[in-house]
DNA sequence: ACGCTCACG
DNA sequence: GACGTACGTGAGCGTA
């Protein structure tokens, strides 16, 4: 054993059955996967050992440390007062095989495991500490009970484990009105229900903290109760005397408990790595076992409920050597390659562009590689550094003909039996498909990160190569240089832009090699072919459609909003009585809450005032007129510049139309993005931004239409919570919101308030968020407790959400990911941590599978609409989450609003069967506003 | 580059 | 018993 325990040593205390309880209690039921043997409180016991071998915060470093368990119910106090802890219940069923893993947990983590038989884990604790004061050494208890607050003094503080707060005499006075040597005094007169130390009755603390304050010490207080002046209190005190000595010393611990370990026995250990990964991963805990391996640097073993197959191993790739890539310059060469592809039977290609917007960009170059480092580079528009007094640039000579080598290559790229594989492919297969190329099959390596890593990080090739080739990529500005003087890529010379070109395509393929075996390991070779590759065509050609826009009816538009905000502007500054830029929020904030001194607090990390329409719209409320002005200021400048002033930037040259971009892997839960412009947030909600919506139109002869999902979050969580009044209400066609209100507050469906009705439908969507009281209560503008009662009324009449939440936590809390109906998977890395951003981890594990699953059926239903709509004179033009927009020629609207709503109920099928009918609602007009 | 605000589902 | 609080995006602007 190490050295004596004494001057310079520091004991932690870890107060073992707390730990238990509080992990019992926050965690779901969890169950280890192979045996059903209930673990979810060993894995919170787990993850808090983890947490706290980990932190060094700063306290004090431990020298020597102990885990401190109860043994047993009966101790010494149930002598004295057989009603000590009497009524507290049994350990919960599913909690009691669980308290000897704990034990064992605790000595993998290679920390002594100390319980006496008759003897609370506090009495231990309380010899320990004081052992450790006495031997000249110091000590911490690691627990919030507030039992073990009246050992803090000399040498001796507390750590709470979970605000990671450390309690010393000032926060005892602030909780017991007394130092730490009081607090048993105090609560011996006040007792404590929980315990059922009986105290003095109708003395809480408070009164207690006061009369040991005036007197003293218990003693004192109970030989003087006749001078208390209360005749109730002293009563109380003078007829219950003996109860509350009993009282005092069912609290007070004793220092003189028998230890049976020495102090020295405890010395800190580092845990032993195999043991402690042998415990988690016969446990089942994955994520601790691997982060735990990580950490230790140790290879986690295999845990058992993981898939026993382990990922076959990419074939093994030569080192990355840039000097072995070859710029064809000669039809021989090319030819070369193009048999290659044939042999490999795969291609990796990139195309090089002269612009990052693929509908106005020129062809520069096309790289491809066959195998890892087998990757060439065909230059085809490189141009001379600098532009002639016409503005065009000398094409570089010993460069092919593009149509000449575009020509060749299109059997290879349009053949169905060579696989193509690109990183986020949907931009290449559109640059191609401008020059009369549609490729197929493909491969995307962007796809298959998004498919397995969705959530847990991005999916850009720097960052994949970085990850999982140990390569970094040559950055691009290394060639083009950036800012102002950023040249395009034609501009580079073409022994620099090879390598890189080059290099590109063989990096994609052997991050395809290194992926493709993951996939089926991980459960997400479905997932990935049937609803990310799919979308690579289905996308690109909706993009390239794009959508035809009438800017004079947007630039007419901002001419008005152009008056309206300068009037605006003049009544504000008079009011503020200076003139400021309303658009700068701070200088708003100044004007609204320094120099006209309204009420409004501060807001976090910068420190400036929130001047957010939620606090103007209050302001306004109260009659200020300054905030309202510029909510309508604001409303309108948002309008102008985000929509009327920007859209018709956007209009391409040759199509007349603005093509927006979508990204597949932009939303970690499967939804599209739209970039560039952003057409998937076009105003709607209020009727002066709807009318932007009047400037997306059909050419002549041909009309808009728009089908969209009604309802399909709450119909998704209907049937995967299995919840059975919200399933029959859709099976029955009814109000949905209205149908919540009745149940929850027991009013017909007829005639209902609206205002009821308004705060159903706020509780169904808070639903799918994962609600909290606050956020209701700021939604609705009515008081938290309403807000609160709400949701209880609420998980009360439907609690088989309160079980699928639970369920949906506890899955991402064991597995680390949550998974859609369709079996798309969603990392959740944040969901163990702890602190305020578990919270919001928390909701975001609940809403993944329900919009997951809605970004599923759309995309299903994508991708079956080209060929359901082939023979009809149709385009799909966008897609906006739970809505699809057509352009179709007048004649044959019906029909296309009769396939695409079948294409769109019927989209999970076959895979899932809903238990509840999805409903397509369909709309048609000259424009956009119309067709809703 | 970053935070604030606000447009959408 | 307290903690911070709806989920998911992208764009434009002001400020550093």
């Amino acid at each position: 054993m190490g050295e004596r325990f004494g001057k310079g040593c520091h004991l932690h205390l870890i107060d073992g059955s707390a730990f238990i309880f509080r992990a019992y209690h926050a965690l779901p039921p969890l169950t280890r996967k192979s045996d059903g043997l209930p673990v979810g409180a060993v894995a919170g016991f787990c993850n808090m050992l983890w947490r706290y071998v980990q932190t060094d915060d700063g306290h004090t470093a431990p020298t020597h440390a102990a885990v401190i368990f109860d043994h047993s119910s009966k101790t010494f106090r149930n002598e004295i007062y057989p009603a000590y802890k009497a009524q507290r219940p049994e350990p919960p069923e599913d909690l009691r095989p669980q308290f000897p893993l704990t034990r064992d947990a605790t000595r993998a983590f290679n920390i002594a495991c100390i319980e006496t038989e008759g003897y609370e884990a506090d009495d231990i604790i309380a010899a320990m500490a004081c052992a450790a004061r006495n031997a000249g050494g110091t000590a911490t208890i690691i627990s919030s009970d507030k039992d073990l607050m009246q050992l803090i003094g000399d040498g001796v503080d507390m750590l709470d484990p979970i605000k990671n707060k450390l309690i010393g005499p000032d926060e005892v006075f602030e909780k017991f009105g007394v130092g730490p040597d009081r607090v048993v005094d105090v609560q011996a007169l006040a007792g404590d229900a929980v315990d059922n130390v009986p105290g003095a009755p109708g003395i809480g603390i408070k009164t207690a903290a006061l009369l040991i304050q005036e007197y003293g010490d218990l003693e004192t207080l109970l030989s003087r109760a006749e001078e208390i002046k209360q005749p109730k209190r002293r009563q109380t005190l003078i007829e219950h005397a003996d109860q509350i000595r009993v009282s005092k010393r069912l609290v007070q611990l004793d220092c003189a408990t028998p230890l049976d370990v020495t102090l020295e026995s405890l010395e800190v250990k580092a845990p032993d790595a195999d043991r402690l990964l042998a415990f988690l991963s016969e446990m089942e805990f994955r994520t601790l076992t691997n982060r735990v391996a990580e950490s230790l640097g140790a290879e986690a073993p295999a845990v058992q409920a993981a898939p026993a197959s382990e990922a076959p191993a990419a074939p093994d790739q030569p080192a990355i050597d840039m000097g072995l890539y070859e710029t064809v310059t000669t039809p021989e060469a090319l030819d070369a390659w193009i048999a290659a592809i044939g042999e490999a039977g795969q291609v990796a290609i990139d195309t090089e562009t002269t612009s990052l917007d693929e509908m106005q960009a020129d062809l520069v170059g096309i790289s491809l590689a066959v195998a890892p480092g087998r990757a060439c580079y065909i230059p085809l528009g490189h141009v001379a550094g600098g532009d002639d007094l016409f503005g065009q640039s000398a094409r570089v000579a010993g460069q092919l003909d593009p149509a000449a080598v575009l020509a060749a290559l299109k059997p290879v790229l349009e053949d169905a039996a060579i696989l193509k594989i690109g990183q986020n492919l949907k931009y290449d297969w559109k640059m191609l498909a401008r020059h009369g190329i549609q490729m197929a099959p493909v491969a995307d390596t962007m796809l298959m990160s998004y498919a397995l890593n969705a959530g847990t990080h991005n999916h850009g090739m720097d960052e994949l190569a970085e990850r999982y080739l140990g390569h970094k990529c040559i950055p691009i500005k290394e060639l083009i240089g950036s800012g102002k003087a950023q040249l395009h890529f034609g501009q580079v010379a073409i022994d620099k832009a090879a390598p890189y070109a080059a290099e590109d395509a063989d990096v994609t393929l052997r991050l395809y090699q290194h992926f493709l075996p993951m996939l089926p390991v991980e459960k997400v070779s479905t997932v990935y072919h049937t609803l990310e590759r799919p979308m690579i065509p289905v996308l690109a050609q909706m993009e390239m459609a794009g959508i035809r826009i009438d800017t004079d009816v947007l630039k007419r538009m901002s001419n008005a909003f152009a008056q309206k905000m300068a009037g605006l502007e003049d009544e504000i500054h008079g009011l503020a009585g200076q003139s400021f830029n309303i658009g700068s929020p701070k200088q708003l904030g100044e004007i609204l809450f320094d120099k006209m001194g309204l009420s409004g607090g501060k807001q976090g990390k910068t420190g400036a005032f929130s001047t957010s329409a939620d606090v103007l719209e209050d302001l306004a409320a109260e009659g200020h007129d300054l905030p309202a002005r510029v909510l309508d200021w604001r409303q309108i400048s948002k309008l102008k510049s985000t929509y009327t002033d920007a859209l018709p930037t956007y209009v391409n040259a040759e199509t007349g139309r603005v093509h927006t971009s979508y990204s597949i892997t932009g939303a970690q839960t499967g939804r599209l993005s739209s970039t560039e412009p952003n057409l998937q947030n076009i105003p709607i909600r209020t009727e002066e931004g709807r009318r932007i919506r009047q400037a997306f139109i059909a050419p002549e002869g041909f009309k808009l239409v728009a089908l969209d999902y009604s309802q399909i979050e709450l119909r998704i969580l209907a049937h995967v919570a299995d919840i059975p009044a919200l399933k029959q209400a859709f099976r029955e066609g009814i109000d949905i919101h209205a149908m919540t209100a009745s149940q929850m507050f027991g009013v017909p469906v007829e005639g209902m308030d609206p205002m009821i009705r308004r705060r159903a439908k706020a509780i169904n969507f808070g639903v799918i968020y994962g609600i909290s009281g606050f956020g209701l209560s700021r939604n609705l503008r009515i008081p938290r407790a309403e807000a609160q009662s709400f949701i209880d009324t609420y998980f009360e009449r439907f609690p088989e959400i309160r079980a699928y939440m639970d369920k949906t936590v506890a899955d991402a809390k064991q597995d680390g990911y949550v998974t859609t109906l369709f079996g798309r998977r969603i990392n959740t890395p944040g969901i163990n941590t702890s602190g305020p951003a578990a919270g919001g981890a928390r909701r975001a594990a609940i809403n993944a599978p329900i919009q997951g699953a809605a970004a599923d059926i759309i995309r299903r239903a994508m991708i079956r609409m080209p060929d359901a709509i082939a023979d009809l004179p149709a385009r799909m033009l966008l897609q906006v989450h739970d809505e699809l927009v057509f352009e179709v020629r007048e004649d044959a609207v019906d029909d296309l609003i009769a396939r695409a709503r079948t294409i769109m109920e019927a989209a999970p099928e076959p895979s899932v069967r809903l238990s509840v009918p999805l409903v397509v609602d369909a709309g048609q007009g000259m424009n956009w506003a119309e067709a809703h």
